[in-house]
RNA sequence: GGGGGCAUAGCUCAGUUGGUCAGAGCGCUUGCUUGACAUGCAAGAGGUCACAGGUUCAAGUCCCGUUGUUCCCACCA
């Protein structure tokens, strides 16, 4: 082993090794039970940042685990077309070299788009691979490739046909910057500082005037009505008659209905149908046009009259001057909105009606509710069930046509001859019903989540009955961010129940963002993004990894910090110090298994605790608390391995004697064997780097098993009376360290105990871990003579002469206050055991502990007034 | 308007069936070239677990309320 830990020294070396094994490749076993893992696809947009990085590090440590456990393992990998977001960036980038989408033409522009993704993939997947994730790469999936398109168009037809899809026209939200429309999940709504617009709009053939109130003044040449609410005894007896609206003087009735609200601006609201999903609704009801002003680029139409081709903004500025010129205005009351937009360019969105492609939602949603009130499907935490029901419960019909090139095309056709609707599975060349081959497929594509929904089973052979499905699917769990529940997790849940009748996971586990160090959200807007890669370079992906766990409860945000990372690198350091430790030890020597040699009691501890470790570990990992198995793992090495248990070892291994020698040494390499087992889900390259230096290890540590729990190595008793020597250790060296005694004085203890056997079998231990030269057992405190520091223990009473060193005042004070601690003990088991409640509702054991605890504690109070009198 | 989350040591956070749970990292104090590691070792200081009630033999841990903070959903033109 290098003396120095230095992570980019091997951290390539071996993912390469493992790639080129087929260590991460997972091949049908019927011997094996699967557990599979689809990845939630990164989009091709750009690279990886500190949420991917956590993504897979949380994926990864899952499959890794299970496959040391022995399940046929898969994590399948792959990318994501995103088609608005890639598109947008593809457009800015050509915009750079002064090109437009219709300069390229469609064909043109997919064929830049297709070298984007050949680029930005491979991108991607290189910095997966930093990570160390363990994915089978042989299976890397595009949600364009053909396999993917083939289960999208089987899907689109098959709802089609059963009228879950469906054309028409509806509201919609509209990006003006993008031009296409978007989902009600892609929209955004943040609160902005706007104007409530008060305009006069006269009664037809009177001087009396109602007044409007809107956000959007623009939108008033869409009115074609305007609403009051019919038990407003302000405005009911206009009900009926029209309104002029101003500017272009045209008449428009006035309708009752309950939307108008009485209390809200002046109480008369605008009816502009084309325009929003609130007014598109009154109009139905009462039979009013539709009337669109507004182009797809956010510039007013025709129907504006001379305002025709102004910006909407710019509409908006010169209509209200016009206005108030014409005495229209009658106020302006500033008002603070929530105003939507774009999730990708974020322009303002425009609702705007359009003819659009819809997934009928109702039929879909219901089973799809019903899998997890069932626990067919499990949220970790749970609480996010709420935030899924609340959302399936009140879903709307999906938006899924975009008016973008990026993406799978909607797969229908119109016939010019006969106007006929065609959606089939293969292409067709002419139309069914009359012939014509004048036919020609609809321009859209699909909503990038359209795909996503069915990439749990696209990406294992869908719509084939492919072996690959028939044993990986159902997967079983899904790990993605708390942000992608609706757009996401939602949709893949409906539509595995949809196509492959059965659930796409069964527990989902959701995580927080990662935000920095002040705990904002990373953004680039801030610039206050971290780049994985950068911190790799510096730290080595193990301590990254480790960083993104420690501390991190399910579906918690965590914050980034160099700092932490820092911390988990100085202990990446601590297990490639350990590690050269017991290997540099065991150079050499023949070492036998743990079975073939006799234990000391410091070895059997370190043993038992790694049971307990063991046993933790497991059962924290399957329910999914990566951060406390972290932390488990982190306090057992450093304190109980490292502080501990090499430093108790050393006597052993220097000592001479060489049985005790031959011991220690069989117990470090086993306890180290399975300690970097247990790590090597969280941290694979530095586990693998040492255990191949480890005496006997053969092949990489990836594929070796996951530690199980031994019942016979766990040694309760043994490591409970061990405790005691430890106890004894640690007191001694408080005390030295409280009177001042420097640690390279060796200092005589003499000790009154019941338990001589214990203390003499440590012998060695105890003087070197508590830097003292000789124990000498004694019946009475006086043997110890004068100025003595005395340590009662629950295993006996510890005297230390320290000479000049002891104040007797100052002894005296100090048995004082443990006098009193000790009190403090006695009366809060006292009291417990004088509780009738607790003496017959509590369990036994718990009463018996508590009894046994009182004795303890009594007897120790007797030792310390005998103390306190002889001093 | 509806629904969540969070509120624990100076800072960042763990604490999942109520019973050694009052913890970790960083920071701080004191002392150490202790035969793996100063990326270290040892010993310490530091919290009435937001506030007020309730359930219970027993509550950071369950219930109700209050305050602060934060997020999501819906949305009034």
């Amino acid at each position: 082993m290098e003396k120095k830990y230095d992570p980019s020294s091997f951290e390539d070396r071996l993912y390469a090794e493992w790639e080129e094994s087929g260590c991460f490749k997972a091949v049908r076993d019927d011997n094996k039970v699967p557990f599979t893992i689809v990845m939630p696809p990164p989009n091709i947009t750009g690279q990886l940042h500190m949420g991917h990085a956590m993504d897979e590090t949380l994926q990864d440590v899952i499959i890794r685990f299970k496959r040391m456990q022995g399940y046929c393992a898969l994590w399948l990998p792959g990318t994501d077309h995103a088609s608005i977001a890639t598109e947008v960036k593809i457009v800015e980038e050509m915009k750079r070299e002064n090109l437009t989408k219709e300069q390229l033409g469609r064909e043109g522009f997919l064929k830049r788009a297709w070298q984007w993704k050949e680029k930005y993939e491979n991108r991607i997947c290189t910095q997966i691979k930093k990570l160390g994730s363990s994915c089978d790469w042989s299976r890397l999936t595009f949600t364009m490739d053909e396999k993917c398109s083939r289960a999208v168009r089987e899907v689109f037809v098959n709802l089609y046909n059963k009228h879950l899809i469906y054309r028409g026209n509806r509201i919609i939200n509209w990006c003006p910057k993008c031009r296409t429309t978007l989902s009600d999940v892609e929209v955004e709504y943040a609160e902005e500082d706007g104007n409530l617009w008060h305009i006069r709009y006269f009664v037809e053939g009177t001087d009396e005037a109602l007044v409007v109130a809107t956000t959007r003044p623009e939108t008033m040449f869409g009115d074609t009505g305007v609403a009051v609410n019919p038990a407003d005894p302000r405005y009911k007896g206009y009900i009926g008659k029209n309104v002029i609206l101003p500017v272009s003087g045209k008449a428009i009735p006035v309708v009752g209905d309950e939307h108008a609200d009485m209390e809200f601006g002046t109480g008369v609201v605008k009816i502009t149908p084309a325009h929003d999903p609130n007014d598109f609704e009154v109009g139905l009801r009462h039979g009013l046009p539709v009337l669109r002003v507004m182009n797809d680029d956010g510039t007013m139409n025709a129907e504006a009259g001379k305002y025709e081709g102004l910006d909407r903004y710019e509409c908006r500025k010169r209509l209200l001057k016009e206005l108030e010129e014409g005495g229209y205005l009658v106020k302006t009351a500033p008002h603070r909105h929530n105003v939507g937009h774009c999730y990708r360019c974020n322009a303002t969105v425009e609702p705007i009606i359009s003819r659009q492609w819809f997934v009928k939602m109702a039929p879909l949603a219901r089973p799809a509710i019903a899998a997890v009130t069932d626990k067919k499907v499990t949220f970790i935490p749970e609480r996010f069930a709420k935030t899924y029901y609340n959302w399936m419960e009140n879903v709307k019909d999906w938006c899924i046509s975009r008016q973008l090139w990026w993406g799978h095309r909607i797969p229908v056709w119109y016939c010019s001859s006969c106007g006929a609707e065609i959606c089939e599975k293969d292409d067709p060349d002419v139309c069914p019903v009359c012939g014509s081959a004048e036919i020609r497929q609809d321009e859209d594509v699909l909503d990038t989540w359209f795909s996503s929904a069915l990439w749990p089973f696209s990406t294992l052979g869908y719509p084939d009955d492919t072996s690959d499905l028939e044993y990986f699917y159902p997967t079983d769990v899904l790990v993605t961010g708390y942000d992608i529940i609706f757009f996401w997790v939602s949709r893949m849940i409906f539509s595995g129940l949809e196509h492959m009748r059965k659930v796409p996971f069964h527990d989902v586990l959701m995580h927080g963002l990662v935000r920095d160090e002040k705990g904002r959200k990373m953004s680039k807007s801030l610039g206050n993004g971290v780049d994985p890669l950068k911190v790799i370079e510096k730290y080595g992906a193990d301590s990254l990894r480790f960083s993104l766990l420690q501390g991190v409860a399910p579906g918690n945000d965590t914050r980034y910090s160099d700092a932490k990372v820092e911390a988990c690198s100085n202990f990446m350091n601590k297990i490639w110090n350990a590690s050269r430790f017991v290997i540099t030890n065991a150079e050499g020597n023949a070492v036998k298994p743990i079975s073939e040699v006799r234990l000391s009691a410091a070895d059997k501890w370190i043993v038992s605790r790694l049971q307990s470790v063991i046993r933790d570990v497991t059962l924290t990992l399957n329910k999914f608390e990566l951060g406390v198995a972290c932390q488990i793992l982190y306090d057992f090495t450093w304190s109980d391995l490292c502080d501990w248990y090499i430093e108790l070892s050393k006597p052993a291994l220097y000592g001479g004697d060489a049985a005790k020698k031959e011991a220690a040494l069989s117990t470090l390499v086993f306890v180290l064997d399975n300690t970097l087992r247990l790590l090597h889900p969280f941290v694979p390259f530095i586990t693998d780097e040492i255990y191949r230096s480890l005496p006997g290890a053969e092949g990489t540590i990836m594929l070796k098993e996951f530690p199980r729990y031994n019942s016979k190595l766990a040694y309760k008793k043994d490591a409970a009376a061990f405790a005691g020597v430890m106890d004894v250790i640690r007191e001694v060296r408080a005390v030295k360290a409280e009177v001042g005694c420097a640690p390279s004085k060796k200092v005589s203890l003499y000790i009154v105990t019941e338990n001589k056997r214990l203390i003499s079998a440590n012998e060695d231990c105890i003087l070197k871990l508590a830097g003292a030269k000789e124990i000498k057992f004694i019946s009475e405190a006086s043997e110890a003579g004068e100025k003595t520091v005395t340590k009662v223990l629950h295993c006996g009473t510890v005297y230390i002469p320290m000479g000049e060193l002891v104040d007797a005042d100052k002894e005296r004070e100090r048995l004082q206050g443990e006098l009193e601690n000790v009190t403090a003990e006695i009366r809060r088991a006292d009291g417990k055991l004088n509780n009738q409640g607790f003496m017959s509702k509590a369990p036994k054991k718990l009463v018996d502990e508590e009894r046994a605890k009182l004795e303890k504690y009594l007897a120790m109070r007797e030792k310390i007034l005998a103390q306190l009198k002889n001093l």
